[in-house]
DNA sequence: ATCGAGCATAAGGTGAGCTTACGCATAAGC
DNA sequence: GCTTATGCGTAAGCTCACCTTATGCTCGAT
């Protein structure tokens, strides 16, 4: 019977690349990793990696072999959540995982919902960027997690997590009144495309988040389907930020509607046709398990009357 | 993570029944299951068997346990059957359990075909109740088996076994010119219900399986299903036995129509609207294993053209 | 050319998991 | 009713699988 760990460790490979990551995620040493795989090998009689310069890359039994190890992983996570069902009570620490600005705003409403229902539950949040949420589930360094992505920036599938929808937001075009090069007019009316919503801000400085999040991605992506590349003057994550730099003139910036709460007043906002989906993701298997159950519904109470509506 | 090898014993226990069985049948002493055990109550944090008397016996928990043991075990199996399909030629050990009446008429034939397609396998034949083939089947005794059942003795459906079918044969009626309380007709007409045929032997002495086998079950049955309750004379399970002492008048009996190619000249044989179905069976998930795809195309060849057409 | 990253192998320590030994409870047998 | 056998669990000890440390090799980058 091939060992079920080695499996694990051979699935680690493949999403992460090369042996001392593996061994980096699970705190082992990268030796232990290399003779774990050299025995599975060994139990599957065939080749699984091979050397590709200074890496191992694997073979196609090896990625078809990854395959098997998902589904036995998800089926196995799939029995810790039932027997977790069977334990009466929900309780005992929860790794909570969020994209930065679900901190303030989507975070503290539903734990605090959680705490009521669930006294027993030891919620724990982190910050983590949302490309990095799998691993960190994969790895049980998460249960469960916050995440989003926008139009123009697919999130790539990924079969070792779940995903339930929770928040349809459209973002806003944020602006102020006495931009460097603004345009004449002032606010723009609702409905309009995004190619004439963006356009007058053509050459407008921009504030986007930072290189390398989904966020910068939308953001250039958007104006480039508005047909122009932005000019880039601002890198900034956070959204209150990003508000007071478009309300002091700085330049033109995305921000999703919850962030519209903190606005300034003299920020123009302008409704975009475009969205932000957050979601709450886990291990593939692990939606029946008790306590992340238990935080979809506080979530989605927590954002009511916006939520999406349940499945 | 759930330790599958535990979960294995899990099963095995929800199976076998007791402790001692599960360790017997896996080689182990019945503390180390025990302890394993004990090992896979901690790591659920549930109760998964409770003293009953002086065995165990699963909790509704274990049972639901046990669902998810057989859905990984059924997937690793398949993943080592991909694997062996890798591995470039087919060779090594085959394990090959078969009923009784198999060995003469379908195990040579099947062999010598596998002989000469697939020189470096090494098949290993071992006589088996058709009962205990899906235990042999799970603890790895066996890697593929020849197994039957007949009208009137349904197979009990086990999700950890998988089978093709392989034969469906015509039970005949052998009986004697001379038997002690035969009915004046001899030879009687095909197609008539098994009530008109088994009738005029309701009160000759029967020649069946031995009790505890399904043949013999399904003797009883179709008598019953006749109308009335055979007086059983004599028990063997060799039908070439079968045939001769019906020949000498000793009693009616069953034999499937592979048998009949070795009747005495003497013995009377009516083809009966009731059947033996000959199936292979294997480890579910290991129907893509390339060893046992070739034993079955081998076994179809050999049988061929009585097999039942590939699905 | 030098250095660091990444992997593999050798050698050694340690804990998980096995066996043996024993005790207890229950069911069966006389 | 007492004895016997069966089945399970715990204690103690041993062994080997698996991990770490140490070392070397190869490849790519500076």
């Amino acid at each position: 019977m091939l060992d079920v760990r080695r499996l694990h460790l051979l699935r680690e490979l493949d999403r992460r690349g090369t042996i001392a990551a593996v061994a980096e995620a699970l705190t082992f040493t990268a030796s232990a990793v290399s003779q774990q795989l050299s025995a599975l090998e060994r139990e599957a009689g065939v080749a699984l990696l091979e050397r590709s310069g200074r890496r191992v890359v694997l073979t196609p039994a090896g990625r078809t072999l990854v395959t098997h190890a998902d589904a036995v992983l998800e089926r196995l996570e799939l029995a810790v959540s039932e027997l977790a069902g069977a334990r009466e009570g929900i309780g005992g620490p929860l790794r909570i995982g969020t994209f930065p600005s679900g901190g303030p705003a989507i975070v503290p409403a539903t734990l605090a919902e959680l705490a009521q229902r669930h006294p027993a539950l030891e919620p724990m949040v982190q910050e983590i960027d949302s490309a990095r949420v799998s691993d960190g589930l994969r790895a049980g360094e998460l249960d469960v997690a916050l995440v989003h992505d926008y139009d123009f920036v697919p999130a790539s599938p990924d079969t070792t997590v779940d995903q339930v929808p929770l928040l349809e937001e459209p973002m806003y075009l944020a602006t102020g009144g006495t931009t460097d090069s603004a345009p004449a007019a002032g606010r723009v009316a609702r409905g309009e495309t995004l190619a004439e919503l963006l356009g007058p801000w053509a050459m407008s400085p921009w504030i986007t988040a930072r290189d390398g999040t989904t966020g910068h991605a939308m953001a250039v992506r958007a104006c480039l389907a508005a047909g122009f590349q932005p000019r880039i003057r601002h890198r900034v994550n956070d959204f209150r930020t990003v508000l007071a730099l478009a309300a002091i003139g700085q330049g033109a910036g995305f921000v999703p509607e919850m962030a519209t709460a903190y606005a300034p007043e003299d920020v123009v906002l302008t409704r975009l046709p475009l969205f932000r989906r957050s979601k709450i993701a886990f291990r593939a298997g692990g939606g029946t398990h008790p306590a992340i159950a238990a935080f979809v519904a506080a979530a989605r109470t927590a954002v009511a009357p916006r939520a999406v509506p349940p499945r």
